[in-house]
DNA sequence: TCATTATATATTACATCAGCTATATAGCAA
DNA sequence: TTGCTATATAGCTGATGTAATATATAATGA
């Protein structure tokens, strides 16, 4: 059902923003997944349940591994979120725009 | 600095985005925006701090209020995120729309 | 100055989180 | 069946989060 809070929640940590960059490329299996990570293998298992638990990913059984893919609508429900305060932080847009990209040359944006 | 940490920790508490919503309207002080809960005063000012440590809300002194409003930048970082994965959910878009329209009239979208 | 109003901070109790190690399960291959 | 590989679950620990009550601070008005 896709919940605002599990969702935002998932998002909060950055293992777990990595792990679905990592998933943008596509498919990716447990060890696929791990292997950037220096994290245990039930860290990384916990940190997918997360995801899946607040729809970001899914699963699929294919012999002895699961790849994990992105669920696209649980970004959807974020865009839909937004949108509301689109309207607020589009009439600073002038701004905000040299704003971010100060911010991405910055920041980690993952 | 915007760090996408606490601002997606910010917003996976439904209290904190209820108080976003209510910041939509306009500004408006700690009294004001405690009102509809059933919450005691510190734990809003709490709520507050944590919204306005991520850079999502600012406050004004104002004689013996201190008015929050919402504060752009922090929108436009997490519409800058998101934006990595609006190729992959775009293109399951005309589905997306119709799973959108029944997830508003299910869920309770603050 | 004193009282009042608006808000913040300190403290405590309890719940949840994120990592680890150890162990369980499930499929495949010999 | 046995063993190997891939992944999940259990249980523990220390850190962090959220709520409450009690108290502190800061501005204003009498």
């Amino acid at each position: 059902m896709v919940k605002l809070d599990s969702v935002f929640h998932a998002l909060a940590d950055p293992t777990r923003r990595a792990i679905l960059a990592r998933l943008i490329e596509g498919e990716a299996t447990v060890d696929e997944i791990r292997e950037p990570f220096a994290m245990s293998q039930p860290s990384i298992s916990r940190h997918l349940k997360v995801l899946e638990q607040a729809g970001l990913i899914s699963a699929r059984i294919e012999g002895t591994s699961r790849p994990r893919r992105i669920e696209p609508v649980a970004f959807a429900v974020i865009e839909d979120w937004l949108e509301q305060y689109r309207a607020i932080w589009q009439a600073n847009y002038a701004r905000l725009d040299e704003v971010l990209t100060e911010l991405k040359l910055k920041d980690d944006a993952t």
